[in-house]
DNA sequence: GTCTATACACCGATAGAC
DNA sequence: GTCTATCGGTGTATAGAC
């Protein structure tokens, strides 16, 4: 387990780039592509860089991975505690820029046990987050629409935003307006401003 | 481009085993695991057999993604022939069984252009089936519910329906329930029965 | 902190025996 | 139709010079 190899400081610039290089390779050619070889060139650097700053390849993909959700959840975080939390939480979720790379690691996600905990985690605590904030304002639904609940609600956001994103990176437009425009007309009948 | 190696029957039983393994170790491992060598290993061949069926490993995964679509259109076509086709479509759509596999072949589109060419072409299709059949039955919204048109609608059943798919996947089930059931609740609006 | 050099395994693909 | 043998290339990872 523990090598005795030396490793370079978490605070280094090239460490950081290490990680951004993990990102483009992955949007660009796929997690099927991520090598120490292709990541160290992306970044301009020799790949046996890689094993200067990671014990193992793999450290650094979970590194990489952590860094991405921490900004995800400063952009969750940020969009519910405005006024229109709903549709706040929306526009971060109808942005398509980090759909492909979302998917890429949820797909990471079924074949690698330490990217696979990360996400279910978290997961599970966006979703408090999203409740905590969205139940004061659908605690009382219309007599007969019971059935839209909250946690309902934020399912059907993140899950249409990120096919949506998703199509469209491969190159599907049609209808997007359509569908944008009724979650649009959802929400505001359930978050009126 | 064209070899010169000979290939064996389109109809060999030992072509379909590699076509069924190279959906399994995808389903398992994740399409960065396919190779030549596992696909064959996952049938009980030699890897080099690949290379008597297929020109290339390439071919042998469009083959494997034409044969799986072509089962997924079969489902859809059935589903959206009943009596009440959007919630048919929903569980075919709600059936979370095939949502990784889906996924991995979407994660691949994005990387392999013979593969996206054929997912955003067999998309567009579903696509057009689901309208022709939904148009009559969605075709007079309430007043004030315009925004609620079969594409959107079609657009939300598969999307939420991959998504739950996929978090079941990975282990994550909380709230599912609550959100099948909202789902269930509108096209029971749009479609009585 | 970054480099060269190197280990050993596995990759796609082909040739040709059986 | 399936096998053995083999090719050149690339993968992860390490050791040690500078």
């Amino acid at each position: 387990m523990a090598t005795k190899r030396r490793l370079g400081s978490e605070s280094s610039a090239t460490r950081s780039a290490l990680m951004d290089a993990v990102e483009a390779v992955m949007r660009e050619d796929g997690y099927g592509a991520l090598t120490a070889r292709s990541v160290a060139e992306r970044a301009g650097l020799k790949h046996q860089l890689v094993y200067y700053y990671f014990q193992t390849l793999d450290d650094l993909l979970i590194a990489a991975y952590e860094r991405h959700i921490a900004g995800y959840l400063a952009r969750i975080e940020e969009a519910l505690a405005g006024e229109r939390p709903l549709h706040a939480f929306w526009s971060v979720h109808a942005n398509p820029v980090n759909a492909t790379l979302n998917m890429e690691f949820l797909s990471l996600a079924n074949h690698n046990e330490a990217i696979r905990e990360r996400t279910v985690s978290f997961g599970e605590h966006v979703r408090r987050l999203g409740l905590a904030r969205l139940e004061a304002l659908i605690r009382r639904p219309a007599p007969g629409m019971e059935a839209i609940t909250p946690f309902a609600v934020t399912m059907a956001i993140t899950s249409i935003g990120s096919v949506l994103g998703l199509e469209s990176a491969i190159g599907i437009s049609g209808g997007h307006a359509e569908t944008r425009a009724m979650i649009e007309w959802c929400i505001d009948q359930l978050e009126p401003g």
